[in-house]
DNA sequence: CTGGATCCTTGCGGATACTG
DNA sequence: CAGTATCCGCAAGGATCCAG
C-alpha cells in the first residue's frame, strides 16, 4: 500500500484546474513537439498532426498567456511565426512527462480493466 | 535549462489520453477525496462539493471501468455502496499529485504571466 | 505563411423528476 | 440511500472562407 495522506479540497482544486488546463485535446501534445525545439506554425502543425488551424491558434495563445510559450514575429514576407517553450514550459514538462511515463507503463493494466468490465456489462 | 530529449508522437498520444482521462471536471476531485479511504455515494458528494449526482455516477463508473476504483454493494435497506480505490487507483495518485504539487508552487507565476498577458493585449 | 471570422455539430455537464 | 431517465444550454472543436 501507498502513503496515504489527507487531500486538502484547496489542493486537490489546483491540481483539477492545472489538469484541465493541461487536459485539452491538443496541449500536451503541442507542448510535447515544442519539447524538442522551437517550431514554426506550420511545422508545428504537421510535427502534431490533425490539428486544425483554428485550434493550434487557440491552443498556442492560451500558452502563451499563461507563460508557457513564447511567440516570435519576424516581419519578412511571408511572414515567420516562432513558437518555443519558455523556462515555465519546460519546467511543467517535467511532471507532465512524469505523468505520461505513468501512463506508458500502465495502459495495460488500465485496458486489461477495461475489458473486463465491459465483459461483465455486456 | 533542463535536459531535452525527443518526445515521439505515440508516447505524447498516450500521454494527452491519460490527461484527457483525468483531465475532466469531476475525476481528480473524486479520486484524491477516495485517496483518504473509502467513501459512501453521497459521502463522497458531500465531501467533493458541488457536484451533481448524475456527474458522480458518471465519473464513479468510469473509474470503476478503468480499474482505479471498486465498488461494493451491500444489500441492506436502505442500499449501502462503498467507493475505493484499488491499487492502480492509489498508484495514479502518486504522478497525478507530483503534477498539483508543481501546480501550487506554480499557480503564481502562471497568474502574472496571464495578467501581463491580458495587460498587453487590453 | 500565419491566422482571423464564421458556421455548424457534438458532447459535457447541470437541473429536475422518478424508482427500488 | 443510491441511483436511472430526460431535457437542455453552452462551449469545445472541426471545416471553410477570407485577409495581411
Amino acid at each position: 500500500m501507498l502513503p496515504r495522506h489527507p487531500h486538502r479540497t484547496e489542493d486537490c482544486r489546483a491540481i483539477s484546474e492545472i489538469l484541465q488546463r493541461v487536459g485539452d485535446k491538443w496541449t500536451v501534445l503541442v507542448v510535447g513537439k515544442l519539447g524538442d525545439g522551437p517550431l514554426r506554425f506550420n511545422e508545428l502543425r504537421s510535427a502534431v498532426g490533425g490539428i486544425s488551424q483554428k485550434m493550434l491558434t487557440t491552443t498556442l495563445r492560451g500558452l502563451e498567456r499563461d507563460g508557457f510559450v513564447t511567440r516570435t514575429v519576424f516581419p519578412t514576407i511571408p511572414p515567420r511565426v516562432d513558437y518555443e517553450l519558455t523556462d515555465l514550459g519546460y519546467e511543467l514538462l517535467v511532471p507532465v512527462g512524469a505523468l505520461g511515463e505513468w501512463a506508458r507503463k500502465n495502459t495495460e493494466r488500465v485496458k486489461a480493466a477495461r475489458a473486463r468490465f465491459d465483459g461483465l456489462h455486456a
